[in-house]
DNA sequence: AGAAACAAACAGGTTTGACTGTTTTTTCTA
DNA sequence: TAGAAAAAACAGTCAAACCTGTTTGTTTCT
């Protein structure tokens, strides 16, 4: 690798450390995320690290950053896949659900969760959290316009689909993927069916 | 406080010690909950602590599994106090909302989380955790026999409310009781009556 | 030459569990 | 039943390990 531009350096060097930092958030849980372990886990000198993030909060807010423009480009190139059949409301839930499952997903509830009794993380997260929320909503209402426009009530039923995709990842934490995990999805699409579409006149033209 | 006995010494100082470990992961969160600062707010010396609990895991899940048996105990004495009219099923939904409210909930989900890379901490909240869903499902059976008896529908509709009253209790870490909260409660009532009790005829006279 | 990227050592502060010693209660025994 | 012995509860200190952010020095690019 000779002659790298200054920009190539960096630009390569943050991207080791951001996902070395998701993978030990998801392995190793917040508390065990240290500076020092997620040096040595990108193969990154601690000097290196400190130089580009200068506080251990800076890194792990840029490492969810990262991770959430990652689910933001997933959930755009899922809509966008998305099949123009009379299913489309079911395959919208899959994919909201799916994206939910990334591996790199419990990186941000270990996140969210520190940031309640950290308000230096807390101020950096909020604006990254509230975003990326407004993204998936442009998102559904742009693909799914006919039940957008039932207003309040279409983003009711999506807030309430993704609280509880939300509470669904979080009791992954005991029981990962248990049998009923299936079940508990194939009520979302009911749901989605009743508070969205309860005539049964899907979006399959849209 | 003279001739206090074995038995109730020890009740007073664990109690002290649990509370103050709930208060500190509400307060401070998981990583910050350090044994000496639980001594220190308990106002127990910090050996007493660590004769009753040798580790900081085993504290920690000691206070979870008292924060546990209280809010079951809450379920129970709610759910007794459910008024036999006609929206039932309306108050119910609040209830279980307004106990996954609860000041020291949080407490709950720091450890889960912590739980998800602890295998000691998971080992010890696992049993827990499935009591008390265990609890909880026994509780809405009883006392919505009519719905009940749909099975296993009635079933998955009490885990998807669940997960999405889960999901909205770590919603509340950025937007802390927002506005919409209200609104996604009363999806949840929507939700309730269509999945549980589709043809109105609620469990008035249950 | 100057700036940015990288490397490595260091100091200051914390936390945990071990360890030693003291007081209070219970149990055993005479 | 009185007093000694044992057990439990309580108190406080210590060392090892660790983490964070600073600082100082080196290499690579512009």
């Amino acid at each position: 690798m000779p002659r790298r531009s200054q920009a190539e350096r960096s630009a390569a060097t943050q991207a080791k450390l951001l996902d070395a930092a998701l993978d030990c958030l998801v392995e190793c849980g917040y508390a065990r995320t240290t500076t020092t372990v997620v040096a040595r886990r990108a193969g990154v000198s601690r000097g290196a690290q400190l130089h580009h993030y200068p506080t251990r909060t800076a890194l792990v807010a840029a490492a969810v950053e990262h991770l959430f423009a990652r689910l933001t480009r997933d959930y755009q190139d899922g809509f966008a896949a998305l099949p123009p059949q009379a299913d489309r409301l079911r395959a919208g839930i899959d994919l909201l659900w799916s994206v939910m499952s990334a591996p790199h997903y419990p990186a941000a509830v270990e996140l969210f969760t520190a940031a309640r009794t950290d308000d230096d993380l807390r101020a950096h997260l909020t604006p990254i959290a509230a975003r990326h929320q407004a993204n998936v909503a442009h998102l559904a209402r742009a693909y799914f316009p006919a039940a957008a426009r039932r207003g309040a009530r279409f983003d009711a039923a999506l807030a309430m689909i993704l609280d509880a995709m939300q509470g669904m990842a979080s009791a992954r934490v005991i029981a990962r993927g248990g049998p009923d995990e299936a079940a508990r999805v194939a009520t979302l699409h009911d749901i989605a069916a009743h508070l969205i579409d309860p005539a049964g006149l899907t979006e399959a033209r849209a």
